[in-house]
Order: C-alpha cells, then sequence, then structure tokens
DNA sequence: GTGAAAGCGCTAACAG
DNA sequence: CTGTTAGCGCTTTCAC
C-alpha cells in the first residue's frame, strides 16, 4: 500500500539507486533528474521506511535511557535534558524504567533481546553495587550517569562527595552543628554521605550514626518517614542534608507537621536542584548539577562510541553550585537574592563550587518562640 | 561478529527454518532437536536481531508518546504509567517532547518519516487547537490523550468540564464566593474552565472576568505569576481554582510570600493529583483523575487498531474523584484524613466523582490575624 | 517435522 | 551521472 522506493523509480522513469541518491542528497545527481524525482517522491507521498534502512545500515537512530522512574523530578528533569540532547544530534529515545531490579535490567538491555534495536545506552542506577555490573559484558555503548562505578563504563556526574561536602560546609558555616543526614542506604547516597562526613570532619564535628536516618527509597515519602523517624527517635537535630531535593521536600513537609520552623528550628539542604524545590516553602537550598551539560556530554560520548573511538573508559565530572535558598538562609536571604525566584529557562549553570549568593555566615538568633511560617512582610 | 540465524543452523545442524520454530515456540519440532538448537543458540550467544524481525513483521513494538515536557509533573507520572502500560504488553516507548510546536509535531510523527518507525502514537497535546489536528491523516493509529478533541481520533480522558465543577462545588460549598481562576488560555485549560464556570453559575455566582489570571503556560512559575498577577491588580480572591496541579502549587508560593494563609485567606484547589501536591505545604486539595486507567485504556486502545479494528473514533472517559486537603479544608481536616497522606503506591483510584473524606462543609473561622503557617501543633 | 528459497525496503559496492 | 545487483537477518510459503 505505502510506496516504496521502486515505485518512486518507476514513476520517475529512473532506477532505485537514483532515488537513494537523491533521498540521501548524494551529488553527482543532475538538477533535472532531482527534480522528477522530487517530483514523483511527493506525488506518490512516498517516505522511506525507517527500519528498513537501519537494518541495512546496522544503526536505529535509538538510544536507550534507563532510569529508575520519573515521578522523582530528577530523573524526569534529566531526562527532558537527555531527550533534548539526544533530539538535537538525531536521535530518538526509549525510556525503560528500572524500577524493581536496576542490575537485572541492564543484564537485559545490554546483553539481551532490545540490544540491537538501540545504537546505544544511557543508565542512570539509583544504587547499583560494584559487582552487578562487573559481570555484564554489553554488546552496544554505555554510559554510565550518577554514582561513580567500578567497571569498565564511561562515566558522566558531578563529584557528589566534593558537592556533599560544599553542601553541609554551607549548614556548618550558618552554625549549625546537629546535622542529620537523609538518604545514605544507596549507591549515591553512600557517596553523598561520605562528603558530609568528611565536612564534618574537617570542622571537628563528630560523626554521630544517631544522626543518620535510615532510608528505603528516594521518594517524597522516604523523606517525610526519614524526618519523622529522626524526630521519633527524640533526636534533634539542628539542620539536616538529605541526599537529593525530592527527600528533602519530604522532610520539610514533616517538618512542617511538627511544627518546627525551617531553616529556624531546622536547616534543610538537599541536592538536584529540582524545579519543586525553588517553589517548595520554604524554598530549598540545594546542590546544582549542570544538567544540560551532563546530557549533553552523555550523548556525545555515546556517539563517539559508536564512531569507533575505543580509547579507555572515560570519568567526566561535571560542574556543580551551591544554591542559597531560604531552607537554610530564611526568608531575608530570598528577599535579598531574587535570582532564586526567577522564570525559567535559567542561565547555563555557573561553573564555580560557590555560593551564588552571599549570604550572612552568622547564624541566623533562634528565638524560642516559633517565627510564623507564613513570612507576614 | 554478531551470530545470525543461520550461524545457529549450521551449528546445529539444521536448517534455519527450524531454528526460527524454536525460537518462536512452533509446535511440531521434536524435543531432539530443539535441544540441539536450544544449546547452539547458548554456545553461539545468539541473540536475533530486532530490526530484522520488524523489517519482516511490519511491526517495530514500539509506541511513539508526544508529551510537551517531562518538567511539569503531571507528564512525568503519566509517561511513567504509560511506559508501565506498553511495557506489561510487550511495547518500547519512545518519548518525544513537543515543547515548541505541537501541531507541527503531531504532523511530523503522524504523517512524516518516523512514521514508519512505531506501531502506534500517544499524543498529549496541551493546548492544540481542533483546526491544527483536522488536517493531520495519519499513518499509524493514534490515541489523543488530553482534551477532547474534534477529529477522527480515538480519545482517552477525565470529563474536564465535570470534574472542574466538582473543584469549584467543593470551594463553594466550603463558604467561598470570590473564586479565581487560573489556567485558562490553553485547551485544557479552555474546559476546566468552562466547569468552573458551570459551577458557578450553578450557585448563582456570577462569572467575573477580573477573576480569570493570565497565563502563558501551565509551569510553577506560571501559576505563581499569574498568582502574583491577581494580587498585584488588587483583586482579592478567597479561593482560587488552578487548572492543574504544578500551577496552584506556584501559586501557592506566591500566596506565602504575600503572607497569606492557605486556606483561611485563600482556598486553593488543583488539578492532576500529583505526587508534589500530597506533600505541598499546605497540602493540596485536587482532583484525582485515574492515570494508570488512562494509561492501559490508551495503549489497549492502539493495541486494537493495530490489530485492524476499525470502529469509529471511540471517546473514552475515565474516572475522576476529588481530594480533599489542607489548602481547602485546613490542618484539622488533614489530620482525620491521614490517607492523604499514605505511602505510595496508592490504591486503586475510585471510581466515584465525589470527595473521598467527609470534611464539614462549614467554612473554617476567618480570625483577622494570620494563623500561624507553621501549624504548631 | 524439516529444508529451500523468496522477499520485507533500503543502501552501496561495482559496472558502465 | 545512472543502472544492476547483492545483501542486512529474519519469517514464512511451499515442498518433501
Amino acid at each position: 500500500m505505502a510506496a516504496t522506493i521502486h515505485d518512486v523509480a518507476r514513476h520517475a522513469g529512473v532506477s532505485s539507486r537514483t532515488v537513494t541518491n537523491v533521498l540521501n542528497d548524494y551529488k553527482w545527481v543532475s538538477d533535472e533528474t532531482r527534480r522528477r524525482v522530487r517530483r514523483s517522491i511527493d506525488e506518490l507521498e512516498f517516505v522511506p521506511n525507517p527500519v528498513a534502512r537501519n537494518l541495512r545500515l546496522g544503526r536505529t537512530g535509538l538510544l536507550a535511557l534507563a532510569v529508575p522512574n520519573l515521578m522523582a523530578s530528577y530523573f524526569a528533569e534529566l531526562s527532558e535534558a537527555l531527550v533534548d540532547a539526544a533530539t538535537l544530534r538525531g536521535f530518538g529515545v526509549v525510556i525503560e524504567l528500572t524500577k524493581a531490579d536496576p542490575a537485572e535490567e541492564l543484564r537485559l538491555l545490554a546483553t539481551r533481546a532490545r540490544s540491537r534495536l538501540f545504537d546505544g545506552l544511557i543508565f542512570s542506577p539509583l544504587g547499583l553495587g560494584p559487582r552487578e555490573l562487573h559481570e555484564v559484558k554489553c554488546m552496544l555503548p554505555v554510559v554510565m550517569l550518577g554514582e561513580r562505578v567500578h567497571g569498565d563504563f564511561d562515566h558522566v556526574g558531578v563529584d557528589n562527595v566534593q558537592a556533599a561536602a560544599d553542601a553541609v560546609e554551607h549548614l556548618i558555616a550558618m552554625g549549625r552543628r546537629r546535622i542529620a543526614v537523609i538518604g545514605r542506604d544507596n549507591g549515591t547516597g553512600i557517596y553523598r554521605t561520605e562528603g558530609y562526613r568528611r565536612a564534618l570532619e574537617h570542622a571537628g564535628i563528630v560523626y554521630d550514626e544517631s544522626l543518620v536516618a535510615p532510608t528505603s527509597n528516594y521518594f517524597l515519602d522516604d523523606g517525610s518517614a526519614a524526618m519523622a523517624h529522626l524526630l521519633d527517635q527524640g533526636v534533634m537535630p539542628d539542620a539536616v542534608f538529605c541526599c537529593n531535593d525530592t527527600l528533602a521536600i519530604g522532610a520539610l513537609r514533616t517538618l512542617f507537621e511538627h511544627g518546627l520552623h525551617v531553616p529556624n528550628d531546622v536547616a534543610v539542604v538537599g541536592f538536584d536542584d529540582v524545579d519543586d524545590g525553588r517553589y517548595a516553602i520554604p524554598s530549598l537550598t540545594t546542590i546544582a548539577p549542570d544538567k544540560a551539560g551532563l546530557a549533553a556530554m552523555a550523548v556525545d560520548r555515546l556517539v563517539r562510541r559508536m564512531d569507533g573511538d575505543t580509547s579507555p573508559a572515560a570519568d567526566l565530572v561535571i560542574p556543580h553550585r551551591l544554591v542559597v535558598r531560604e531552607s537554610t538562609a530564611g526568608l531575608a536571604a530570598e528577599r535579598a537574592t531574587p535570582r532564586a525566584h526567577q522564570r525559567r529557562p535559567r542561565p547555563a549553570a555557573s561553573t564555580t563550587r560557590q555560593a551564588t549568593s552571599g549570604v550572612a555566615s552568622k547564624r541566623p538568633s533562634r528565638s524560642g518562640a516559633r517565627r510564623d511560617g507564613t513570612g507576614t512582610s
């Protein structure tokens, strides 16, 4: 029913070879012929079958993107950035959700049935041990996102340890001492918690196990539950470092329900600079990785591998910066930094690791009475 | 390099026909042969090339999902639901972002180059006029999501008008009279605003243009800006109906910044029941569509069309329900309905259109002084 | 039960 | 500059 290249050839009175030449913009087709072929293509409403082309070329123009889920804003934003980056380079992106079992999923994708369907795979594991990865031998180029991983994979991501340390250092600079952490029980969380530990150590604060809240996952309710756990244990931190923004927003909710004021009673800092954080109440201090840069790098890396680059696996570090908002600096700071509230699209992320706004390093006075959270005036 | 079916055949001492038979679980292959072929497959680490199979079969096992973006939580959650539903039925999902120009994107996907790459297309337009759609003649099955659309497309979605009316009726039942609306300037928003209008009319409240806030889009900052616009105009509503949760969460932020208490000063209700809404401060009253049901229906519909169903385009309506939370009922109501805070996964959505919790229909007293937003005790 | 062979629609040597 | 032709790797009709 649909026209083929041969139909076009016959219709135009040329051979199929000439039609491909026209389609693929080869040189050395006479203008006259080209015109005739073009007309036939239009007239027959011919559209080349990409599947046949794929078979012939051995490439599909499709990348697989494996993420745990799309509910957590970070993965939604990351996916969007990656689809953008891929589209720019002419690739389609197939989303695979690794929910249940990332390790199994990777094995499936990298070694099994679907593999030939994709030209490359971008894998963003959340909590994947090095061991699971080691035994995977891939049939296609793979780029790993998230935590650095020991294996023969290209990797692109922020310096989790350093970034987390930056975040916690900020809390310390604000005068906090009893700093809890939420989100350790997880691949990425381990690195970020390590950064937390280093920042404490550097400031001469002892690492206190009781300030580490257990978390099963990285959703809003996990953050909420972890915070509740801390509070129920009678642990009363004066700050919380959350291994991602989603956990942090969940924690904010629990603090709110407990009648605790953020940041006066407890300061909160997240990680990822998800859009929601800017609109959270209070708005969330966080670590902002350059997501667009990350996406571009990942796709570029993949393309390079597809083109035959066989250099050893690279570990690409993308810049991050600390963004200070109300959840650590209070309303005053937010008011002083209207950028925290700017309209999208945001300007390209800076490459510094320092706070964007010069907030006073002195800790806000903590009145015994709770301040009005609605921030009248 | 990679083994083909012929390599396996030779290795097993059979013909390629027999190998396919084994692969596709045909009957009438002797156990002995089957075993031998299986062993060869394992030994050669053969994995069938899906692209070749696609070409032969004329199907790719891929669905295209076109959504405006993934930043707005609704689309992220919708996409996740659709990927789940598709995966269950053996389909992969390619995400296409329609950002800039949905009409053009649809034309591209449905009629041009990529079409043969997908077995079906799920299109979730945000603000797409009927006109743009009419001239699109599709080369593949399409299911439309979101607003009902005049065209020859299958459609699945909630009854936007009725659902919006339910939401606004709830506000009226809570004693609100000056109800603003955010999000009209948009395909879906038009229907929802129509529901808003009907609910007002039904209650004998006049529709006041000055309570309609202009919005350019459906992101957090659009909600925030629209709310600010209302307030700056000196319009002081006692409630706001937002055409989606994302707008509502943005609006909450602006109200917070203006020192207004929700719901005491202004009640807010959203639409979509996005995960974030449950953790917003205050938690957000909203309309909950059955997203999983919607996703399943959309994919089923597509599969049916692929199987040759040529019945006239269907308009499938999925159930919705009103979920009452703090943003209209105050803290007390939330405390009384712990479900609003339950852990994921949520139970299947009910099919009723009524509020899940029986909140008092009496309006909470509005003290002159602002209440403490942090909700001590 | 299994083999031989045609062909899905396209691209790219190889001739001319 | 253009025509002929051999596949890409798989499924399937048709024979045996």
